[in-house]
DNA sequence: CTCTCCCT
């Protein structure tokens, strides 16, 4: 059943479907406001009665809190109260007043740990369901299950046209084949965005870098007024198109042309004070033109565009369950995220869609990207599945079931860690331990023996600090003055203890902004990682483990380290690069660890594998062989010739 | 000789 109408004029046919389905799949446009209007239909129907709590859920917390402020806005009530949203970190809401409830969806299954079924909640509805990000695929499997146990609980899903009937199929439970008796819905409501032309080129693009700065030039000297914004996969695309661009706008002024261009590069990992300038507003005599990632895909929206520029390609994680190594891999984009880039030109007025490919190859371009369910490590979904009660997490319902190999990779080393048994139950203490810490596995276990080293304060601060990307941030035009600041907190050791260093220092100096100005350290970054630790020192107090200080000592961080990280260990090769050891792969320190570059340790252990160009090892620590051996028995043994081999641990 | 993005 699809209806075509827009939301404010069909209040009573939403009500209406919410009423008679336990699920409705909602299939708004951006822009028509289902986010901030739907859950307001339900409060003033009544869905909120009795203390119930109608719950929104995003995939970002920005998106949370700023959804949040616009409907306190619009009920003229104070955030907090009558509607009110809850993220990690910061919960703004009130467990007796809040009736509306934004949360990321992370969140909510966080929440079902404390409360299995919800109770609280009348409705949930997932918004952004068509991005499929991993907590997203988790609440929806998790739901399912949920519904049958409570009837009473409604579900709105709002995804994109796509999927809707994927969501569709997956929430009824009408098995008669009498669609009277279907328990969900579907509903589509058109969006108020301003239409785009979309264009492709003739033939294909031999070099996307070189087409986007020639398309820009294009733009500016045959368009009318309007900002551009142009995808790229990575940061170097980035800087590569921006400085080329920013070679042309300084010849155009030489030239004298009247209309000036700004270029603004755009991606996650630029330093905050360079990525808010993108945002702010510039006079009328200058076309502003952002150079981005796919983060201006999703994450971020700026006033302005007209133009968009699609080089058709993005940079995707990929998970190789047979090595567990994850990669990232410049992938063709699906038809659904070159219509979300194209859209980002129609928010303020008609706008242009420049396809840097064919039509032809447009139409081969897939459908939809692949759920990230399928392509990660699922180490820590498993561990989270087993402590909601999942005991058969193979034949967990999953909206999309990743590959069993992986799964089973997931059990391996969950196993090995100690959190399962050999029947794959969750160990008690262990494994329920290792669940509530809101980190990967080997971190949960690691911050769980720190009390056995006598080293749990330097350990919280390493975990906390490994949560924090860039903590080192590198200026464009200062890389050698930031190389120099940076060297002075490194050491031998290799990056965790390095990050230590910089806490320890971070703290020293009274959490200094300045400080970390001067030393080129990402002072946001670093506050947060003092959030962070204050969380896992909590749990830990909750576990017992006893603060102790390895009082300068790095031998017992080091073991202790291990103890969590001995499956990713390596060892070096004559030929200069290392060897995994547990089946034996080339890998090579990243170009961002201290260690790159100098003296190789003949053993490591690692927190993380990416491909790019080679198999890169991120978080490198030097270790001893004897306390691989020492520390993980099960994992390792000691071959006759004196080098070690791993047994694979198997979970049946 | 280099990290897409996001979350508990």
């Amino acid at each position: 059943m699809f209806v075509w109408l827009f939301l404010i004029q069909h209040r009573n046919n939403i009500l209406y479907l919410v009423e008679s389905f336990q699920t409705v799949i909602i299939v708004g446009e951006t822009g028509c406001g289902k986010t901030t209007q739907i859950p307001q239909y339900l409060l003033e129907a009544g869905w909120a009665a009795e203390g119930k709590v109608i719950g929104v859920t995003q995939p970002r917390r920005v998106a949370a809190i700023s959804v949040a402020n616009r409907v306190a806005e619009e009920r003229g009530a104070l955030l907090g109260h009558e509607v009110g949203y809850t993220i990690r970190f910061d919960d703004c809401s009130d467990p007796h007043a809040t009736r509306i409830k934004f949360l990321t969806d992370g969140m909510l299954v966080r929440e079902m740990m404390a409360d299995p079924l919800l109770k609280k909640y009348s409705v949930l509805m997932l918004d952004e369901a068509h991005e499929r990000t991993l907590y997203t695929d988790i609440a929806i499997g998790l739901l399912k299950k949920i519904q049958k146990k409570r009837r009473d609980l409604r579900l709105i899903v709002a995804s994109a046209t796509l999927d809707a009937k994927k969501f569709h199929d997956f929430f009824n439970l009408n098995e008669s084949g009498d669609p009277n008796k279907d328990t969900c819905g579907i509903l589509t409501v058109e969006g108020r965005t301003f239409p785009v032309d979309v264009f492709y080129t003739v033939s294909p693009v031999p070099d996307y870098v070189k087409a986007t700065v020639e398309t820009v030039m294009k733009i500016h000297e045959t368009e009318d007024d309007g900002d551009v914004l142009a995808f790229l996969t990575g940061q170097e695309e980035v800087e590569k198109v921006a400085s080329l661009l920013q070679d042309q706008a300084r010849s155009l002024s030489r030239y004298g042309m009247k209309k000036h261009l700004r270029i603004l590069p755009m991606y996650s990992g630029l330093p905050y004070a360079e990525q808010m300038k993108v945002f702010e507003r510039v006079p009328s005599s200058v076309r502003k033109v952002v150079v981005a990632t796919n983060i201006a895909e999703t994450s971020i929206t700026i006033n302005g565009i007209v133009f968009v520029i699609d080089c058709a390609f993005v940079k995707l994680r990929a998970y190789n369950p047979s090595t567990a190594i994850e990669s990232l891999v410049v992938t063709p984009i699906s038809k659904a995220s070159a219509s979300q880039r194209a859209g980002r030109a129609g928010r303020n007025r008609p706008g242009k869609c420049f396809r840097l490919y064919t039509e032809e190859d447009f139409e081969k371009l897939p459908a939809s990207t692949v759920p990230e369910m399928q392509r990660t490590n699922l180490a820590p979904v498993i561990l989270q599945l087993k402590a909601l009660g999942i005991d058969n997490v193979l034949r967990f319902s999953f909206l999309s079931p990743p590959p069993a190999q992986t799964m089973v990779q997931a059990l391996e080393l969950l196993y090995a860690l100690g959190g399962l048994d050999h029947y794959g139950r969750l160990t008690d203490p262990t494994g329920v331990r290792m669940a509530e810490f809101p980190l990967s596995p080997m971190f949960a276990k690691m911050l769980l023996e720190s009390g056995n080293f006598g080293c749990s304060k330097e350990i919280v601060t390493i975990a906390a600090m490994m949560q924090i990307q860039n903590i080192f941030v590198v200026p464009t035009n200062q890389k050698k003055a930031a190389a120099r600041e940076h060297r002075k907190f490194a050491v031998a050791e290799g990056d965790h203890l390095t990050m230590l260093n910089v806490y320890e220092a971070f703290i020293k100096h009274q959490k200094s902004s300045q400080w970390c100005q001067e030393h080129f350290l990402n002072y946001k970054g670093l506050l947060r990682a003092v959030t962070v630790r204050e969380q896992l020192r909590r749990l830990m107090n909750k576990f017992k483990v006893p603060r102790t200080s390895s009082e300068g000592d790095p031998d017992v961080i080091l073991k202790c380290i291990v103890s969590g990280f001995f499956a990713n260990a390596a060892r070096i090769h004559h030929s200069g690069s290392y060897r995994t050891l547990r089946d034996d792969r080339e890998l090579h320190i990243h170009p961002n660890s201290v260690l790159f570059g100098e003296k190789p340790p003949k053993w490591v252990v690692f927190n993380e594998v990416v491909q790019t160009s080679k198999y890169y090892m991120r978080d490198v620590t030097a270790v001893e062989s004897s306390w691989l051996v020492e520390l993980a028995p099960h994992f390792y043994k000691q071959a006759k010739h004196g080098s070690l081999a791993s047994k694979r641990s198997r979970v049946l």
